[in-house]
RNA sequence: CGGAGCGUAGCGCAGUCUGGUAGCGCGUUUGGUUCGGGACCAAAAGGCCGAGGGUUCAAAUCCCUCCGCUCCGACCA
């Protein structure tokens, strides 16, 4: 291909909107351009990224015995009706009516189609196990999007749904797309890694989140270096720590007057102690009713955590009446020593059994209760002790104890232990060799596509743009023609194009008639992952140049004409 | 949805406070000199200053309303 006849603008400034290296590169190297917000076009450089990465999906896919189709984008309001989700999922889908009044959403994911088409075509054991996938658009209708392609309102998705005869069978399809995932991702140049996720809904489902480590990652996850284990911050659990002894015991607990010292930050700095000293108290309503919850006055609550161990279907912030209702002071002041409802449930963190010498809300507006002993002051049990915090930097780790490292990822695909959710809801079913119906046990698996495009990105540049990996790369080999008026010269970079498209790399010949400097500098921004010189006094010199992008300058190799298509294959 | 900021040429921005001829850089086009890491000279094209209303002799600039975008927060299968 000839760059003079391929449309790419390169930038030399970075977009005004775009805040993450990524974005940027997208941007300047001509690979989307923005239409409105969260919206992108996709351009020949981008179209070519995007299809290589659907490309590896699909052979991957194939290989496990997956089977591609396409359901439609516009979804029928019945299906998501038929599992509750159209009022679930809420305001995050875009819905629509037609003419007739019927209503259609612009699908943010696919269960439902997916489940109503297995159940209509599925009838025998014979026809499992199954799994079924697309590349389809996704629309969600997101509060924010952000960072380019990493959160938008339209994105390509890969998403792939397992039927299983039983939980055994549902096991294996699981573990197939787990690995299929792994080898998606690596052949993608990625370094993507599986991290535990919480089941939502699904309970105790198994769930991992494919993530790719990086700054600009909007996930935290929890790592051990220990055993390996990883979690997102949802699900990451914690070992029983001993920051219940870190304070001596001591006299009974008295009032101390704080005025005006809502928030922990304020007390302790009103009484200059640090936070750990502290017991945050809240309230939330789970099912509607109150319960207070008390964790170190330097951690925060995890809602999931919480939600499951009170076995509610929600659980919220309360608002303030509630709060003053509940306890009998304003949200700042609250604690659990003696609230004004006596009946208040309340919980607390693990790691706050056995704390003495605390400071607490006196359930007293502008009072708090310094010297408090939990056991000794307040209602709790050992029962009302559980894991409710998020993790943070340095806890142990629950399986070998050791201290775990906070990170942030960007999560590029997930694989979801389903169980009869979706194939209950649709009585989606089977018969089995005694001609008993059975409910299908299910799995859904999906590929964020366009956000692994700039996952790979975010990974993989430096200072000068893009460094592809070349299972992904626009094109593989760029020919930097420069002297193009030359008709020797220029054979030469022609016949080095056709002799590496016969063997099935593909190069773009910069045939433009630009200095050599403007060439370089976009051959670095769009980032190719090898790079050709062809010019006529490298070829009087003995031969062409050939560099690859991830090295520097100094391992330039000088190469014959004819020896060209043997190194690059070598470098690629 | 709450808070903040921004909408001026394809892109990045100044001008707005203090009303009076719409500017700069990049990119684009033409001609010339250059030619190994974003050259230089000369010329040119390109704008309903987000939209609507108001104030005024006069509005990019002041006032009102709306729309769009960005950031922080809440939210996120």
């Amino acid at each position: 291909m000839k760059w003079t006849k391929t449309l790419i603008q390169t930038l030399r400034e970075d977009p005004g909107d775009a805040e993450i290296d990524s974005h940027k590169l997208l941007v300047r190297a001509g690979l989307v351009r923005k239409v409105a917000g969260g919206l992108y076009a996709y351009l020949p450089l981008g179209m070519r990224v995007l299809r290589k990465i659907q490309q590896i999906v699909r052979e991957e896919m194939d290989a496990a015995g997956a089977q591609e189709v396409v359901t439609p984008i516009l979804q029928p309001a019945d299906l998501w009706r038929t599992t509750g989700r159209w009022d679930a999922m809420g305001p995050n889908m875009f819905k629509l009516r037609d003419r007739g009044e019927h209503e259609f959403a612009l699908g943010p994911t696919a269960e439902e189609v997916f489940t109503d088409l297995a159940k209509g075509i599925v009838n025998s054991y014979r026809q499992l196990p199954l799994t079924i996938y697309q590349m389809q658009w996704k629309f969600r209708d997101e509060t924010r999007p952000r960072f380019g392609l990493m959160r938008s309102k339209e994105f390509l998705m890969k998403d792939a749904y397992s039927f299983d005869v039983d939980a055994d069978g549902a096991d294996k399809s699981y573990w197939t797309m787990y690995h299929t995932y792994e080898r998606i991702f690596s052949r993608c140049g990625l370094k993507a890694v599986p991290v535990q996720a919480d089941g939502g809904d699904m309970g105790d489902s198994l769930t991992h989140e494919f993530h790719v480590l990086a700054e600009a990652g909007e996930d935290g996850i929890a790592f051990c270096e220990g055993c390996g284990y990883a979690a997102n911050l949802e699900k990451a659990e914690k070992a029983e720590s001993s920051d219940g002894a870190a304070c001596p015991a001591s006299a009974p607990y008295q009032e101390v007057s704080t005025p005006g010292a809502k928030t922990i930050e304020q007390v302790a700095a009103f009484m200059g102690l640090p936070a750990e000293a502290f017991v945050k108290s809240l309230v939330y309503v789970a099912d509607g009713k109150p319960v207070m919850v008390c964790v170190p006055g330097d951690r925060d609550v995890n809602d999931v955590k919480l939600k499951r161990f009170l076995g509610a279907k929600s659980v919220a912030l309360a608002d303030f009446e509630t709060v003053l209702a509940a306890t009998g002071a304003n949200a700042g002041f609250v604690g659990p020593v003696k609230p004004a409802d006596a009946s208040l449930r309340i919980v607390a963190d693990v790691s706050l059994k056995g704390a003495t010498g605390r400071i607490v809300g006196a359930n007293k507006d502008d009072y708090h209760l310094r010297d408090v002993d939990l056991a000794r002051d307040t209602s709790l049990s050992d029962s009302c002790f559980a894991d409710l915090t998020i993790v943070k930097d340095g806890d142990l780790c629950p399986h070998c104890g050791k201290p775990m490292a906070i990170k942030r990822g960007i999560e590029v695909g997930q694989v979801f232990k389903l169980g009869t959710k979706y194939s209950g809801a649709f009585k989606a079913v089977y018969k089995n060799d005694k001609l008993e119906e059975r409910v299908m046990i299910m799995g859904c698996y999906g590929v964020g596509v366009s956000r692994t495009l700039q996952a790979i990105i975010e990974q993989s540049h430096d200072k000068d743009g893009i460094v592809w990996p070349s299972s992904v790369a626009p094109y593989q080999v760029v020919i930097e023609l420069l002297d193009p008026d030359r008709s020797e010269v220029a054979k030469v970079a022609n016949d080095i194009e056709a002799s590496l498209e016969a063997f099935g790399v593909d190069a773009i010949v910069d045939d433009r008639a630009e200095r050599p400097g403007v060439k370089f500098k976009d051959a670095d921004l769009i980032g190719f992952p090898v790079r050709v010189v062809v010019g006529a006094k490298g070829l009087s010199n003995g031969g062409v140049e050939i560099k690859r992008r991830s090295e520097d300058k100094s391992k330039t190799r000088i190469v014959a004409p004819e020896a060209v298509v043997e190194t690059i294959k070598s470098l690629l």
